[in-house]
DNA sequence: GCGTGTGAAATCGTTCACAGCC
DNA sequence: GGCTGTGAACGATTTCACACGC
């Protein structure tokens, strides 16, 4: 979802994977450890252990940014950093904003990982007018009234929207008028943005729904030889109900 | 990534891909908002633009679930809802621990969309001693002494990680050990758990990172469709604060 | 000898396009 | 006529395995 324009045929050699792209910061991150550890060199197989990837898909990763390691011996650490953060763009300053100032959009502008790699929270935003001048994290909270002329004095081409899900979108259209082009979306809601707008979400929700599959997996392979038909049979049951007129729903879990 | 398990040879029907499951809280999420409203029947074509998708892929992750829908009319909203909340595991309660009451771990527990679907925040749990007895969202914190007691207590699976990176290891070593299977990990570090135990993690600063690739993408797509050599010597001569994308082996970028 | 870099193979995921059913 | 369900084509990603340079 996000990022589906390849608005340009031919790009060349630029083309790095998507997979990879979402890997960078991963190594980056370990690097980055090791660096401050002043360690000099590490191979494929002690960074992919360290960002919890196996050593194949790293180097093939590393391939696409250039030949940067050594053979035999491994990659230089600093230097990769270095590659890894020009290839991300974060050698560069990136003025961000988050709007919302709730528990979460609290919890973001004191979240220490932004400022230690390229960003900066450039102002805060929030439509309780009670909020405004509140100091959050050291940054006052602005309202939203001048949204459009605080993207537009500091530059911003990145937002961060951690609002209730009924403001979201419209947050999400002043921020693209107003110039952002890129967007992190905390609020449980599917953005509509024009092309050239790249959208990331991520939904607390959705991941513990991921793990709750997962682990109801877990308990039915515990009873293993056990049920097997249980589910197939109940569908079946189901949906043989609902032949009639009108479908006939099985008790539906609470709203 | 942390799910290498699937030791099971045969069983067929079971094997829902990866990248649906975690479509399927899309989809739940957009056909509940459907139920919210009474919509009683919707189209592939519909339950795609409402959740971000195309309608291909939506029909095609609904096949590994069964054939739910009906030909020349659509899918029955209560119905599907209620399969996909089954297939996901959300028919039962989950209670769930948070470890870490900071920002991010108090907006966790206030945040909404938890308790809507299965979960339940069984308790929340901090280091901290003063922290211990305040309540944060209605639930008083508890301290880190008694995670083994409280885990086991709740009948808790699933455990979520907002500490600090350097505690987490150390939480999710005990949150194992107690008998959690399923962890989300909100602190930006790689958790090394053993076979059988799910890890999913959510790291702010990693989305931010992705997005800043694009954007500088986009900065030199831009430059590019002007004039291709003009455009870059006028950037390089406009900035000259910076050094841009391609330099030897310039100073590393602030840790 | 060691560990990177990379074609080639295998796997996974998406999209196409249309048969089948309402 | 409309819309689902799905093989088959396509594309992306991961893994394998080994040649190559240190």
């Amino acid at each position: 979802m996000a990022t589906g324009r390849t608005h340009r045929p031919a790009t060349r050699s630029r083309g790095i994977p998507e997979a990879t792209v979402a890997r960078l910061p991963l190594y980056l991150r370990a690097l980055t450890a090791l660096s401050e550890r002043s360690v000099p060199t590490v191979s494929s197989e002690e960074l992919a252990a360290a960002a919890g990837v196996n050593s194949a898909k790293l180097r093939k990763d590393f391939s696409y940014l250039g030949s940067y390691g050594t053979r035999g011996v491994g990659y230089d650490v600093e230097y990769l950093v270095y590659q890894i953060s020009r290839e991300l763009g974060l050698t560069q300053d990136w003025p961000v904003v988050i709007v919302g100032i709730g528990n979460l959009g609290a919890a973001l502008a004191n979240y220490g990982g932004f400022a230690s790699r390229g960003f900066r929270v450039a102002a805060l935003i929030d439509a309780d007018p009670a909020m405004a001048g509140k100091p959050v994290a050291g940054i006052p909270v602005q309202h939203t009234d001048d949204l459009e002329k605080i993207i537009k004095d500091n530059g911003v081409s990145i937002g961060v929207i951690a609002t209730p899900a009924g403001a979201a979108q419209q947050v999400c259209d002043r921020l693209v008028a107003a110039g952002v082009t890129s967007i992190l979306n905390f609020a449980p809601t599917v953005l509509a943005v024009p092309d050239g707008v790249d959208v990331r979400k991520v939904d607390l929700s959705i991941e513990l729904q991921i793990l709750a599959f997962h682990e109801q997996r877990k308990a039915g392979e515990e009873a293993e030889a056990l049920i097997e038909a249980e589910a197939e049979a109940e569908a079946a049951a189901a949906k043989e109900t609902r032949k009639g007129p009108d479908g006939d729903v099985p008790a539906v879990m609470p709203a």
